[in-house]
RNA sequence: GGGUCGCUAGCUCAGCGGUAGAGCACUCGGCUUUUAACCGAUUGGUCCUGAGUUCGAAUCUCAGGCGACCCA
């Protein structure tokens, strides 16, 4: 390992004292390899075509055979071959007599190198650059992940993300689609005059989810903060100051543990619509995401793991209690005590959780039991128990409910939404409900913030507000089975030992 | 938090109670149509850590560490 180091180190002074960097302040490429081959498809093999080209790349694979060498050399768009014939390298670079040698002797594989010269496709059929001139641009210290095998070690994959992007084109493809997929839900957005309008990650009350927050100190102020676990609270102030349709795309984080599905720091996309309500956010949500995977995808049709989704709407529709009357013969609706929904669900073999407290809490256990894996093509869940959303408005017709709706798709939550609670009166019951759950012992509870209720005082307009998890979203468009794919880098813990990269 | 599996050369892995192995990579030599190039040679090890069983442990047992997958 470190006797490949060392010989690295001697070769780059061997460059040095050639002249030849080894670290380049700029080269001038005139094309990227892929529209390289793309545009000289044509070109049959064994010929040439008059056409001076420069490109640009790392140095991914060499084949030295005497007097003749194929490498093969990456840029951002993908490889192209170098064919590097030493009568005609050494012909254009009378400057370096032994400019064949020195390629072929300096160069590693994990370089980053320009070269010019013509476009010839060999006898085998690959498109070639045939080199007139190269110049190393910088000489890699570390070898290259195997190049048959690739980064097979997961953990790997994620810790040394920048080897991954290097080796696998599906990584840099998938990191290509997430960008797409922010500015494309940005534009659309912006597109409908909503204003992305940041507001405060630290927090003095972390408010508008129910999660445990991470806790950090202001040093001047002396003060304790937490990071947001959610942007709703401070994006609902801004619909009372008057921006009638706002939105926040970017990072959230809760103290919560790692799975295939959770990273403690997330993207989420909050948006609110003054005069609106869930029903209205319904049908942005999947004008948006349709959209969205459009321009991903190239269509509104696709595949997660093996299994088709279409994601053209209108989108299924369906209540909780439906669902779950459906999936297990209970109707929620009739029980009249917790503990008669308890005995019920018990008979259908269900578990009863002791913290669901409530015949509302349990249909949510009943949901995530029998219901939530199975909706798999997207369906709106809607009309949820008023015990469980606290930010959410009293249903209009249904006791005991709220207008809430969440998004279901390949059994994943990937969006959620309300007609919002904009009665402070009610918000402030509700916030000192969770605040009683909270000293009761549940610590993912919210808690009352004060100068929210005195801006629900002030007066919000009816308002429709949306949730929805990006990387989530970008896990279906990228068909990615961990979210820690679809982060570049992911949470981990951190190296230790001697080993430890730091 | 529970279960299953894994940890041996830089990488991918074999070895499963008796001298530590292969392929690739690296280094050196050869080679003008290769693309996992090929041929030859040389390098390269805290077998995750600790304790135990044994004449003898990479191998068996126990504990711990780290990771992957599944479940909650």
């Amino acid at each position: 390992m470190s006797d490949l180091r060392e010989t690295r180190l001697e070769k780059a002074a061997a460059l040095a004292a050639l002249g030849q960097g080894p670290y380049a302040l700029r080269f001038e490429p005139s094309h990227r390899t892929a529209a390289l081959q793309q545009d000289h498809a044509d070109l049959a093999n064994g010929e040439e075509r008059v056409l001076e080209v420069a490109v640009a790349g790392r140095v991914m694979t060499r084949r030295v055979m005497g007097k003749l060498a194929f490498f093969t050399l990456a840029d951002e768009t993908g490889p192209i071959q170098l064919f590097i014939e030493k009568s005609t390298l050494e012909a254009s670079m009378p400057e370096d007599p032994e400019a064949f040698a020195h390629l072929t002797s300096l160069v590693d594989a994990g370089d980053l190198i320009g070269v010019q010269g013509s476009l010839r496709r060999t006898d085998r059929g690959e498109l070639s650059v045939k080199v007139k001139g190269w110049a190393m641009l910088c000489k890699s210290l570390q070898p290259l992940p195997d190049k048959w095998h690739g980064l097979a070690d997961v953990e790997k994959r994620y810790r040394q993300r920048y080897l991954d992007l290097i080796v696998s084109p599906h990584t840099r493809e998938t990191f290509r689609r997430r960008a797409v997929a922010v500015s494309s839900m940005r534009r659309w957005l912006d597109e409908r005059d909503f204003l992305e309008i940041e507001t405060p990650v630290l927090q003095s009350v972390p408010g508008g989810a129910d999660a445990r927050p991470f806790e950090t100190h202001h040093n001047a102020l002396d003060l304790q903060l937490t990071l947001r676990i959610a942007t709703e609270l401070h994006l609902k102030r801004l619909v009372v100051g008057g921006f009638e349709r706002v939105y926040e795309l970017g990072r959230i984080f809760r103290n919560e543990g790692i799975s295939t599905r959770h990273n403690p720091e997330f993207t989420s996309v909050e948006i609110y619509q003054a005069y609106a309500d869930y029903v209205d956010m319904m049908v942005l949500t999947e004008q948006l995401i349709a959209h969205v995977c459009q321009q991903v995808c190239g269509s509104t049709q696709i595949n997660y793991q093996g299994t088709d989704i279409e994601l053209a709407p209108p989108w299924r529709r369906a209540t909780m209690h439906e669902l779950v009357q459906t999936a297990t013969g209970l109707d929620f609706n009739c029980f009249d005590s917790r503990e008669a929904a308890a005995a019920a669900m018990r008979a259908q073999q269900l578990e009863v959780p002791a913290l669901a407290d409530s015949v509302g809490r349990l249909l949510v256990a009943a949901f995530e039991q029998r219901v939530e894996a199975d909706l798999i093509q997207p369906t709106f869940v809607i009309d949820y128990p008023v015990e469980n959303s606290p930010l959410a408005r009293a249903h209009r017709s249904k006791p005991g409910m709220v207008e809430r709706f969440e998004l279901f798709i390949v059994g994943r939550e990937t969006a959620n939404a309300f007609s919002e609670l904009i009665d402070p009166v009610d918000q402030r019951q509700r916030l000192q409900a969770q605040q009683e759950r909270r000293a009761a012992g549940d610590d993912e509870a919210q808690s009352v913030d004060e100068d929210f209720i005195h801006a629900l005082e002030v007066g919000m307009p009816p308002t429709g507000g949306l949730g929805i998890g990006i990387d989530r979203l970008v896990m279906l468009l990228t068909d990615s089975p961990s979210i820690r794919d679809v982060i570049a880098f992911p949470l981990l813990r951190p190296e230790t030992g001697p080993g430890a990269m730091g």
